[in-house]
DNA sequence: GTCTATAGAACGATAGAC
DNA sequence: GTCTATCGTTCTATAGAC
């Protein structure tokens, strides 16, 4: 039976594999990655995916729901101390997206800077059409998606409901797209936008985001 | 040999597998649409996929392609009708955007309004990780680029070129995001966001990405 | 916990009759 | 142009030795 309390042991194996299907998952997709592809690149057995793991669904729904409730926890996080910060006043939409968006192009899950592998996985997470993805989705996002509208509701209360539901939804579009693949936007640009640059890319978003969402120009 | 000359003989075949293809591919990507799937759901045989159009690769490349084109044709002659009403003056950013979007949304392929599965297929077509994809993207979408960055920066001349593209990039995100899952939008909003309303979607698509990209609030 | 070997199923593609 | 039948490949998953 696999064991998940002591990480000091030998699941570095675990570890490689983990680390290797969020890359290539990121890259080709969930059907097109295949376990051997995976135990190849890892250097590990092909048996010991469904050793450690069970089959190649639990595999990358663990992988996925490992990296991504922390970053949702840092989000909440951020946000409580906005809300702190601003006492009870409304938090300003930029600060509220700026906390949404950042722990994503910040995060590593190893522990050193940015990870494109990272980011560019759980985009595809979220554009995966594989069934089985489904029910995670709303288990992964459903409060969190429920705090973030109360908390714009607040800050713009003169917007309907559903106003506000459909462009935090286009929000989300805007910010899936920045991660799922920079190939698109070295096409689109013919310019040198591709060479990672989280910090410009994350900026210009938290912008454009707000400025979509309050549309205070028009 | 598979003749494309005569839309009057019986290649209801081909027309059938073309839109059944539509339909999986939009829901499913590429690997996960097999040709037995296809072939059974248009009630047609499994061989015929191959002797009209030579593999699964052609067959969807030659889908995408046959749907894009139309759109983009329709997407330019906008922009030159909006450039001659406007004269020489610069057309106002979300006149711009409108000839972007609109095409897209009122698409049909056969005629008769809205069609879904082709909205959702031109989406899946961009986040599609499969190697063979690469290179229709450029064919199909440099020049339109270009095109649309040039007049953009008719528009918005103080913006640098390179804030011009990030922000151009990140309206086709948002535009993309809005056309893959509309599932994810219902999961996320706990709302009736999801039947279809198209108008509305691309009326706030519209002014959300007018309004970030030009981002005069700010 | 790691390995080899393989079962069992599904896939794309094609040969050949009609 | 449509069909049946099947080849050859590749996949996930597992059995069993070490």
């Amino acid at each position: 039976m696999p064991q998940k309390m002591n990480p000091s042991i030998s699941d570095r194996t675990r570890q490689k594999i983990i680390r290797t299907t969020e890359k290539l998952f990121a890259e080709k997709g969930f059907r097109a990655m295949t376990l051997r592809d995976v135990t190849r690149e890892a250097k590990v057995n092909l048996a010991a995916v469904n050793y450690h793991f069970g089959s190649k669904s639990k595999l990358i729904l663990e992988v996925i729901r490992d990296r991504i409730e922390p970053i949702n926890e840092e989000r909440l996080k951020r946000l409580d101390q906005l809300i702190e910060q601003y006492a009870s006043k409304p938090v300003p939409v930029n600060a509220i997206f700026d906390s949404l968006f950042r722990p994503l192009f910040e995060s590593n899950g190893t522990g050193s800077g940015p990870n494109p592998a990272l980011i560019q996985m759980i985009g595809r997470a979220f554009t995966e059409p594989a069934d089985f993805m489904r029910g995670m989705h709303r288990d992964l996002f459903r409060d969190l998606t429920q705090r973030y509208l109360a908390e714009l509701h607040r800050s713009c209360p003169d917007m309907t409901i559903e106003t506000l539901q459909y462009r935090f939804f286009l929000s989300i579009s805007t910010m899936l797209g920045a991660t799922i693949d920079q190939v698109i936007l070295e096409n689109l640009s013919e310019s040198k936008l591709g060479p990672r640059n989280y910090d410009r890319v994350v900026a210009e978003l938290i912008n454009y985001a707000s400025a979509g969402f309050e549309q205070s120009a028009k």
